[in-house]
RNA sequence: GGUUCCGUGGCCGAGUGGCUAGGCAGAGGUCUGCAAAACCUCGUACAGCGGUUCGAAUCCGCUCGGAACCUCCA
C-alpha cells in the first residue's frame, strides 16, 4: 500500500492543476485553496425528518469523490458536513411548521427521537454507498448558542432587526451596505420582490425578502429555546453559517450542497457570513444536479423517489429487479455532476454489466505478476496508449471531477489488464515499471478515487475446489461433468473463464 | 411571467471550433469439446432552419421540444 499511494502521488504531482465549476464565477475556475495544502470543505446535509432517498444519496456522494480525490492529490482536507436537526420549515417561507416538529407529532415521539432515528438510517445509507464519514459532523442544536451569537452581531451591525419575538435579516440594510444579495444565483431583487409582494400582506418583516434567523416559537411548538428575544428557534439559513464559520473559519474553500439549495439557502449563507465578518464566506461554491425520473426531478413532494433499501431489494414498481449500491454507485458516477441524472432500469442494467467487468478486473490485477520474458519485445503502441490512459484518467478528474471521462479511461486500462491476464499482452513487452505502475493505478483509481469495492463472492475456497474439479473433467473428457460444474458456478452468479493458459472463476450478473 | 440549463447513434452518457470518448445492446472474427469470458473489427450520431468560418455537434440567431429554480426538497 506504501508503494501504491507513493505511485499515485508521483502521478498527481505530474498533472494538470484541478479545476472546479465555481457557481458564483460560472465558469471552472483552478482550485487554489486558501491554506495549502489545507483544504476546507463544508456540504449541507440532511434534515433527518425522513429517510434518504437517492436523489440525496447523489449529493453526497459527488462529495466523497471531492474529499477522496482532493485527499489522494495531496490535500489534507477538513469536510464538515452538518447535521440538521431543527429549523427547516415544512411550507411557505418562515411561517411553516419545522419539519422534524411535525414528523415528531405525527409518530407521537420526541422530536429528538425523529432526529436519532433518521440520523441513523442516514449513517447506515452512507454506509452502504460506500461515502466516506466527513471530518466534522456538526448537529444545529448542538450550536445554539453561537447561532444566538450570531444573531446578537447581526442586530449590533443593524443587519438584522427583531419583530414580534422573531428576528430579520435585513437586506436592504445588507444590499446599502455595498453588498449585491441575490449574486450567487443571479437573482435580481425587484424581480423577486415583485413576485413575492403578492404573497404575504401582513408580515412583520420590513421587507418580503427579509429571511428569519431566529424565528418566535408558540407554546406548541415542540422545539424551542431561551433567547434575548423570548422563546424561540434559530432560522435554517444561519444554521450552516455558525457551523462553517465554526471549523472552517471565517472563509474556506469549498461549500456544496444540490442545485435546489442555491436559491435561497445558499444565497441567505453568503449575506450572513459577509453580514457578520465583511468577507465572502466561501470562495468555490459547487452544486449537483439533480436525479430525475422519466425526465422529472427525483423529489419527496413529487412522489417519485426511491429509497435506497428498495433498489437494493428491487421493490419499486419501476424496478425490474434489484441493484446493489455498488452499482448505484457506479451507474451515478458514469454521469457529471452538474449533468441531471435519469434512473431508469435500462440504464442501471448497463451500469450493472460494466461495472461487474471492472469488478472483475480488480480481482485480476491484484494477481498480476511481472515476469521477464527474454524474447519479448516491447510493444510501444500498448505502452503509449497505456501512458496516455493512466494520464487521461486525472485528466478527466481535473475537470471539475469529469468521472464520466476518467471510467472511460479506466476501462481502456481494463482492456490491457485483460490482455496481459488471458496472455494476449506479455508484461514484459510494457516493461516492469509500467506494468507496476499499471497494476497499482488501477486498483486505486478503482478503491481509492472512485470508492468503489468488490462485493466479494462467498467461500472461495470452495469456489476453488470446484475449478479443480473443472480441471480433472475436463481433461478427462467427461464432457457431462464440466457442464455440470459450470452450473455450479452459474448458480452462484459466477462464470467459468476457460482460458488458454488458465482457468478461472469471474462474476457475471 | 422572471432567471438558468438541456436536446448527441437502438439505450445510457462524455465532448464544446479540425483529432476513435466510454459503457450497454447488436454484427463478424480469434480462442474453445461446445459454450462462456476475454481480445480484435464494425456504427460516419449530434432537435430543426438559417448564419459566421477554410472548417461547427461545438460560435451566433430564430423555431420546436424538455427540465430546474423563483415555494419545502440534495
Amino acid at each position: 500500500m506504501e508503494l501504491a499511494v507513493s505511485v499515485g502521488l508521483e502521478n498527481a504531482k505530474k498533472m494538470q492543476p484541478l479545476k472546479i465549476y465555481n457557481t458564483l464565477t460560472r465558469q471552472k475556475d483552478l482550485f487554489e485553496p486558501l491554506a495549502p495544502p489545507h483544504v476546507g470543505l463544508y456540504v449541507c446535509g440532511p434534515t433527518v425528518y425522513n429517510n434518504a432517498h437517492l436523489g440525496n444519496v447523489r449529493t453526497f456522494m459527488t462529495f466523497d469523490l471531492l474529499f477522496r480525490y482532493l485527499t489522494h492529490i495531496g490535500y489534507k482536507v477538513r469536510y464538515v458536513r452538518n447535521i440538521t436537526d431543527v429549523g427547516h420549515l415544512v411550507g411557505d417561507g418562515d411561517e411553516g411548521e419545522d419539519k422534524i416538529g411535525r414528523m415528531a407529532k405525527l409518530q407521537q415521539l420526541e422530536p429528538m427521537e425523529i432526529v436519532q432515528r433518521y440520523t441513523n438510517d442516514f449513517h447506515r445509507v452512507m454506509e452502504d454507498f460506500n461515502i466516506l464519514p466527513p471530518s466534522i459532523e456538526p448537529t444545529a442544536t448542538g450550536h445554539l448558542i453561537e447561532q444566538i451569537e450570531a444573531v446578537q452581531e447581526l442586530i449590533a451591525k443593524e443587519l438584522a432587526y427583531e419583530s414580534n419575538g422573531s428576528v430579520y435579516f435585513d437586506i436592504d440594510a445588507y444590499n446599502r451596505a455595498g453588498n449585491d444579495y441575490g449574486k450567487l444565483s443571479g437573482r435580481i431583487l425587484e424581480d423577486l420582490l415583485n413576485e413575492t409582494r403578492s404573497l404575504d400582506g401582513q408580515s412583520e418583516k420590513r421587507n418580503p425578502l427579509d429571511f428569519a434567523i431566529w424565528k418566535n416559537a408558540s407554546p406548541e411548538h415542540l422545539m424551542q429555546w431561551n433567547s434575548p428575544w423570548g422563546r424561540g428557534f434559530p432560522g435554517w439559513h444561519l444554521e450552516c453559517t455558525c457551523m462553517s464559520a465554526k471549523y472552517l473559519g471565517d472563509q474556506f474553500d469549498i461549500h456544496g450542497g444540490g442545485m435546489d439549495l442555491k436559491f435561497p439557502h445558499h444565497e441567505c449563507e453568503i449575506a450572513q457570513g459577509k453580514g457578520l465578518t465583511g468577507i465572502d464566506p466561501v470562495r468555490y461554491w459547487m452544486h449537483t444536479n439533480m436525479l430525475t425520473v422519466n425526465g422529472q426531478k427525483m423529489s419527496k413532494s413529487l412522489g417519485n423517489s426511491f429509497l435506497p433499501a428498495q433498489l437494493f431489494s428491487g421493490d419499486h414498481e419501476l424496478l425490474e429487479q434489484a441493484y446493489s449500491p455498488m452499482t448505484v454507485r457506479f451507474f451515478m458516477l458514469q454521469s457529471q455532476y452538474r449533468s441531471t441524472l435519469d434512473f431508469s432500469n435500462d440504464a442501471l442494467k448497463a451500469a450493472q454489466k460494466g461495472f461487474k467487468r471492472l469488478v472483475n478486473g480488480l480481482r485480476i490485477v491484484k494477481t498480476l505478476e511481472y515476469a521477464a520474458e527474454e524474447d519479448v519485445a516491447p510493444d510501444e503502441k500498448k505502452r503509449t496508449d497505456i501512458e496516455a490512459s493512466l494520464q487521461g484518467f486525472y485528466d478527466g478528474m481535473n475537470d471539475d471531477l469529469n468521472t464520466s471521462v476518467a471510467i472511460a479511461h479506466l476501462f481502456n486500462l481494463l482492456k490491457y489488464v485483460n490482455m496481459l491476464y488471458m496472455n494476449q499482452l506479455k508484461p514484459a513487452a510494457l516493461g516492469e515499471a509500467l506494468f507496476t505502475k499499471l497494476k497499482t493505478q488501477f486498483v486505486i483509481f478503482f478503491e481509492d478515487v472512485l470508492g468503489l469495492e468488490e462485493e466479494a463472492a462467498e467461500g472461495t475456497a470452495v469456489l476453488a475446489g470446484m475449478l479443480n474439479l473443472y480441471r480433472e473433467y475436463k481433461a478427462a473428457q467427461q464432457y457431462d461433468k464440466v457442464d455440470e460444474v459450470r452450473s455450479y458456478f452459474k448458480n452462484q452468479g459466477l462464470v467459468i473463464r476457460d482460458m488458454k493458459h488458465r482457468i478461472d472463476w469471474a462474476y457475471e450478473e
